[in-house]
DNA sequence: GATTGTTATGTAAATACTGACATATTACGA
DNA sequence: TCGTAATATGTCAGTATTTACATAACAATC
């Protein structure tokens, strides 16, 4: 199976959700480190259903259209759970920032300070609401990892990353504006 | 044009090289924040010269089959530097460790542990590969990004977000997996 | 009554990327 | 001399992903 099955079979292990509910959680908060379009998620829901994977019902609704709940089989669980703990397939970093700043020199030192003091700000927003959410997290599950329950501290696990990703990520931004600005006057 | 094209400028705005050259600096050391295979990078190359951004000229050679070198025009000179400064796309973050720690909680945490510990394992050591040349860089271009070339400082910020960000990521990885070992036993 | 927005589900076309196939030169070692 | 490896350049099929197209129910507002 694709990441992208083990993407929503990490989501319909937690809860019954619809495609477009899918989709919405494609954004956030799976989005912070799995995205996909719902023109993606529709046809992969149907070969994991194909695949005995998930199963769905059909819940009519008042004032809104008619949708389909999905829900994980028994044997979607034992797929994913198998996956868990394999070794992830080697990843091929692509951060277009980077390569950016690594062709920095090309350009005008107060241009390029001004685009990396603006990502810079971008990440840091980010962090914020990262931070926001971590609170409330500690708050209503307390603040030991090794007390909170086993899927709470799976989701805090994948908020932490996000969190220092953001925090370094913003840090350099900060730093390679520093850099540029001091090349703009002397 | 594609980021794939802008990549591949990257590198020739530096020096003159082959598709195969291209095709091992995919790996390293631009492989760190770009990648690409062969398979891609002699279309592109193709497509750029088409577009009046490249030009090559073929080079005969003893003991090795003839290459054809490729260098940067004025014209893909400017085309660089334009999108050096421009905001990068909204990229899809996909991080499939961060998947499999968001569904740890399915996993026996024992297994789920060795595997966090092996990742981090891993992005220690590319930190140290980072710290190696980071030190021959401060060695031979200076401690001071201000006072170092720009070309070289370029080289040294791609760098200095690898460190971040191994240095981060391994932590992280420590983290959860000491987090899965407290539920190991107690 | 018409337009806009949200919910809801899909398909199709285009682009991007990977992995396999394909070929040729030369060096080196068994 | 035969196989293996590195250098060197390409194509092609399949997979993955994005963008655009397409439809429909219902709510709220103008």
């Amino acid at each position: 199976m694709r990441t992208l099955g083990y993407a929503v079979l990490s989501l319909l292990s937690r809860e019954d959700l619809s495609g477009y509910d899918l989709k919405r959680m494609m954004e956030r908060p799976l989005g912070y480190f799995w995205s996909a379009k719902h023109s993606q998620i529709y046809p992969e829901l149907a070969r994991l259903e194909e695949d005995g994977y998930v199963t769905h019902r059909v819940v009519e609704q008042r004032g809104k259209p008619d949708k389909k709940v999905f829900g994980i089989t028994a044997e979607g669980r034992e797929a994913l759970k198998a996956w868990v703990t394999e070794p992830p397939a080697g990843r091929a970093a692509r951060d277009e920032l980077v390569l950016k700043a690594y062709s920095v020199w090309l350009a005008e030192p107060g241009a390029a300070a001004a685009l990396f003091e603006e990502q810079g700000r971008r990440h840091e927003e980010q962090l914020k609401q990262y931070e926001e959410i971590e609170a409330w997290m500690e708050k209503n599950w307390g603040e030991s990892p090794g007390r909170m329950g086993f899927e709470d501290f799976a989701s805090y696990a994948a908020l932490r990353r996000g969190i220092g990703f953001e925090r370094d990520y913003a840090g350099w931004c900060r730093w390679v504006a520093a850099g540029l600005k001091e090349r703009q006057s002397g």
